[in-house]
DNA sequence: GATAATTTGTTCGTATGTATC
DNA sequence: CGATACATACGAACAAATTAT
């Protein structure tokens, strides 16, 4: 339980490597991780006070805060001012923060980005065919028709946007899988300018239509439950989306 | 209306800030990555020294090595000693770590991680039907007949788990899609327990000859470029799984 | 309702290890 | 080798918030 290896790095030991022993905070972090994946500590419960660790383990209070810390921006636990600090009691939406993140890091909607979103539309679709009732159905119907009547009365890009925005959302509400629901949020959102300079160019070329009929295409095939035709589906409105990317 | 004045009260001199409610180091850690997705502060450059921001803040140095942290977990920032440290330049691992944990706390193999993995399966063989080459088709049929070889001559779950592994490894080398192949590294993680469980009842009911089936039929569609039975290949390789999930 | 105890939040000071020049 | 710059780590003190008495 002693930490004390760092008196051999002194003057002696030059033969062997002092070998990157991880850091204090390291360690301490690796500690906790390694409580709540065992069980140790379970989602909801309470864990020992900083005071606590830092006599417990031997370290200073400000490293058991920097590696608690480091374990709150993850979303793993949560601090409870003045009453304590707990082991999160299940997915919080800040723990897809560092994907979005490395995402923009990485340039926001690179090819890898967009085939992402492909692979989740197709998903979707199919979890939507599996799980979608009859009310799913009109309600897709609806979102669907809210979209013609903006295309035909107000055609700019925020409503064409949002009309898009409504009925892929409705997609994801009948897909029904928090996880993908999460995810694709994290996706959509680093798409997102791209998509907008998408809707002004079909604005500009006046092809809302065709935009309308993709969207009627797929939900035909979620109609139909014709899981065959996904992917075309699908490929249809993306290679639509390339083409535009290339000409703008 | 009239309770929000006893801050005033408590001592003589404190007319200057309401003190706002978000904590120091939140509000350190807002700044950077505001200043890191605005383009501030870009990719691979170095930000100014604790000392430098806990100044120009005004705020301890301890609190700006807390938020420095943090984002360090989060792989946002990368530390190098006696240097200072960087904006990270690109995708790091650690930004999934906190979805492991997520997907953990919620549970493991829940439902949605399985259709997760499904959704992946599904985009991973879409992708490989557009990417493959001739050598990759190859590599592709040497890790099936490897898999062939092990069921008929060492059928252990450590071994046939292993082959099955190499198998979607070349797929996900084929479909060359980084972020996807991490993301799913993540769930298949996750997901490995249950799978297991899997594998052992196969082997146990004699039925390894039909997997190998299953696989060499996610083979062919690829070799065949046969988009439109994508779903119904990967669903009948799920569909055994569940089957055998309910009487295990 | 007021007070005390507990626990986290914030800051400062200091010493030390480590890389760069 | 020394000088410098920086991160690492500990300790101490006080502030603020919540709960319990």
């Amino acid at each position: 339980m002693v930490i004390m290896e760092k008196k051999n790095a002194t003057k002696a030991g030059r033969l062997l490597r002092p070998m990157r022993q991880k850091s204090i905070v390291d360690r301490i972090i690796a500690r906790l991780t390694d409580a709540i994946m065992n069980g140790q500590l379970k989602p909801g419960q309470r864990i020992p006070t900083e005071t606590e660790l830092s006599e417990s383990m031997g370290v200073g209070r400000n490293s058991v805060r920097e590696a608690i810390k480091a374990l709150v921006t993850m979303g793993l636990l949560v601090i409870r001012r003045a009453e304590g600090t707990f082991v999160a009691d299940g997915f919080s939406d800040r723990m897809l923060d560092p994907m979005v993140y490395g995402m923009v890091l990485e340039g926001g909607s690179t090819p890898a980005v967009m085939e992402l979103r492909h692979v989740f539309e197709v998903g979707v679709m199919e979890l939507s065919i599996e799980k979608a009732t009859k009310q799913d159905l009109a309600r897709l119907k609806k979102s669907l028709a809210f979209m013609e009547k903006t295309i035909r009365e107000k055609p700019t890009t925020e409503a064409v946007m949002m009309a898009d925005i409504a009925f892929h959302g409705e997609l994801q509400r009948i897909a029904a899988n928090p996880l993908m629901e999460k995810i694709s949020f994290v996706v959509e959102r680093v798409a997102r300018p791209t998509r907008e300079r998408a809707v002004a160019v079909f604005i500009r070329r006046g092809e809302l239509d065709y935009m309308l009929e993709l969207h009627k295409n797929i939900y035909e095939v979620i109609v139909r439950r014709d899981k065959a035709r996904i992917v075309d589906a699908i490929n249809d409105h993306f290679l639509y989306w390339k083409d535009v990317f290339q000409q703008s």
